[in-house]
DNA sequence: CTATGACTACCATCCTCCCT
DNA sequence: AGGGAGGATGGTAGTCATAG
């Protein structure tokens, strides 16, 4: 095997200079630290002044984004890096929620000043920062790079760019992406082809049907369950899964055999991979243990968590994990406790707070993501009737936002069988209308990701869950029950630009009951700031049917 | 040769019902 | 009231047939 330290082809990118590897943070980012000193709304305010200057293509508003860098945690003293969006003035502030309360409090105040501060770190749009915060990995001492951070914040965003970047820099890198589902997989991969080609100015050319340079990028069960080997008697049954978790106790030797290693290794929304974790005998088995033992710790380990998802989805986590995630209390009670998820929040914030013995609180509500119009429709004894309605109701967002240029909608059920459903009435309404639409699933858009013909419009019809982990500019819920909180933060995350609830008249009541609260109790400041509906809202109005 | 859809298997989760 | 069993549904995977 190629020795990964010697001298490779010189190839110049064409879009970033050659960074200085360096552990401190970049000077704008020291900068902001120093403007953002207390967090307070005037200091924020010089931030933004400081920030359009610096960058003046960029107007669109501010992300923020927590590093516990200074922690000082004794499993992993590089660095974590928190990140959530606290507010977008280019949506008109609409994407400040789907935070828990606790959360968005903590954004506000994020830590008492003298105290090891959570540092505010302006991240531009280009994620530069994050991208350079990854890049030195392989320079470090720890080379474990662990993105926390609520839908939208760009995780998947620096995975690809990370993984080209290496890619296009030495075609002899063995990088390992994976992640939870196939849809997921497949944009991965064509992002982190795309990117890679654009990066060496159209160099590269596959050959053959080669799949590229050594980039291995699939979900976990693929990528294991592959080499699992098969059973010795082909008349057995066989339990691939059971397989599976024989895999995963084995140790590093046998496992290099199987599966080779790795100098890179990404996992993009990883919390989903504890499903495949189990305990026997006591003894807990682990994918990240796994994933470790592949790794021949030349390059980078990173792996993106989404913490909220976490909340909602009650994974089980092992020791190996709970440590990744830097808390320091039992995380499976954080994880299936909603009053203590936010301690884990607070964990991140300072040393002090998370060595605090945290009083119990009541449960923080879960605060829904700002929604543009709930859609309600009643939905009782006939369903079939009432769905027609609300298929009605989604014609006219489609009507209403392609008329603002909108070229590509997701709608997103909680069955297969709803979204089947969905799927033949707006083919039947669609017809009508004057643009043309293709309808497709969430693999086929990840296919054809980047690739749409002019003029098209791309109407994506899924499940919830298999459209986890890809986004939208303007999506609709449809029909999801009310009360189900982990199907409901998926699908609010999804949604980068506008999104909508059309359901049953209980599901919107809530969801305008959870905004109510959000915008009187969690963010009043940005509230005041859009009495009136702000350019660009649809004109929709409440129907009720 | 490749993409797609229909079918199957297995496991996880949630909800409901029933028993203690 | 609390816990367990069972059903419905979801996810993943695989195989096979078919169409382009």
């Amino acid at each position: 095997m190629a020795d990964p330290m010697q001298e490779t082809e010189a190839m110049e990118l064409d879009d970033e200079p050659e960074a200085e590897v360096r552990d401190g943070m970049p000077e704008f980012l020291e900068k902001m630290l120093h403007l953002t000193a207390g967090h307070r709304k005037e200091t924020i305010d010089g931030a933004k002044e400081f920030l359009k200057k610096e960058f003046p293509d960029w107007e669109s508003g501010c992300r923020w984004e927590y590093s516990a860098a200074l922690l000082g945690s004794p499993v992993f003293p590089a660095t974590r890096f928190i990140g959530a969006w606290c507010f977008q003035e280019s949506i008109n502030n609409r994407n400040v929620g789907w935070l828990i309360e606790e959360t968005a409090k903590l954004l506000r105040h994020p830590a008492e000043e003298g105290s090891n501060p959570a540092i505010p770190i302006f991240v531009p749009p280009h994620l530069r920062s994050a991208m350079d915060w990854v890049r030195t990995a392989d320079a470090s001492r720890d080379k474990r790079r662990v993105i926390a951070g609520v839908a939208g914040t760009g995780k998947t965003w620096i995975l690809t760019e990370s993984a080209a970047r290496i890619l296009a820099e030495d075609f002899r890198s063995r990088v390992l992406v994976l992640c939870f589902n196939r849809p997921l997989a497949i944009y991965l991969r064509n992002e982190i082809h795309r990117s890679m080609k654009k990066k060496l100015g159209g160099r590269w050319k596959p050959v053959g049907g080669c799949r590229g340079p050594s980039v291995t990028v699939d979900t976990f069960f693929a990528f294991m369950g592959w080499k699992v080997p098969d059973a010795p008697d082909p008349d057995e049954d066989f339990n691939r899964k059971e397989a599976l978790k024989n895999v995963l106790k084995m140790r590093g030797e046998d496992l290099k055999a199987i599966y080779g290693s790795y100098s890179h290794v990404f996992i993009d929304e990883s919390i989903n991979l504890c499903f495949y974790n189990s305990v026997d005998e006591g003894k807990s088995t682990s994918w990240l243990g796994l994933l470790e033992n592949i790794w021949d710790e030349t390059g980078c380990f990173f792996l993106s968590f989404d913490l909220e998802q976490c909340v909602y989805s009650k994974i089980e986590v092992t020791d190996r994990e709970r440590e990744y995630l830097g808390v320091s209390q039992d995380l499976k009670q954080v994880i299936r406790s909603p009053s203590l998820v936010c301690d884990s929040f607070l964990a991140h914030a300072s040393k002090e707070t998370r060595e605090k013995k945290i009083p119990t609180r009541e449960c923080p509500q879960v605060l829904g993501m700002p929604v543009v119009y709930c859609e309600p429709y009643l939905r009782h004894v006939s369903w079939s009737d009432c769905d027609v309605q609300g298929i009605e109701n989604v014609v006219r967002i489609i009507e209403e936002y392609e008329l603002r240029d909108v070229k590509e909608f997701v709608i997103l059920t909680e069955t297969r069988q709803l979204a089947s459903f969905v799927g033949e009435g707006l083919k039947r309404a669609l017809s009508k209308l004057k643009h043309r639409h293709s309808l497709c699933d969430a693999a086929t858009l990840a296919r054809s990701h980047g690739s749409a013909m002019d003029g098209e419009r791309r109407i994506v019809v899924d499940t919830v869950r298999r459209y986890q982990g890809l986004q939208g500019s303007v999506v609709i819920l449809f029909g999801l029950p009310s009360g189900q909180d982990p199907l409901m933060y998926l699908g609010k995350s999804r949604c980068s630009g506008f999104l909508f609830v059309v359901g049953t008249e209980g599901a919107c009541e809530e969801m305008r009951q959870k905004e109510k609260v959000y915008k009187n109790e969690v963010t009043p400041s940005i509230s005041r700031k859009r009495k009136e509906e702000p350019e660009g809202a649809p004109s929709l109005k409440w129907i009720k049917i």
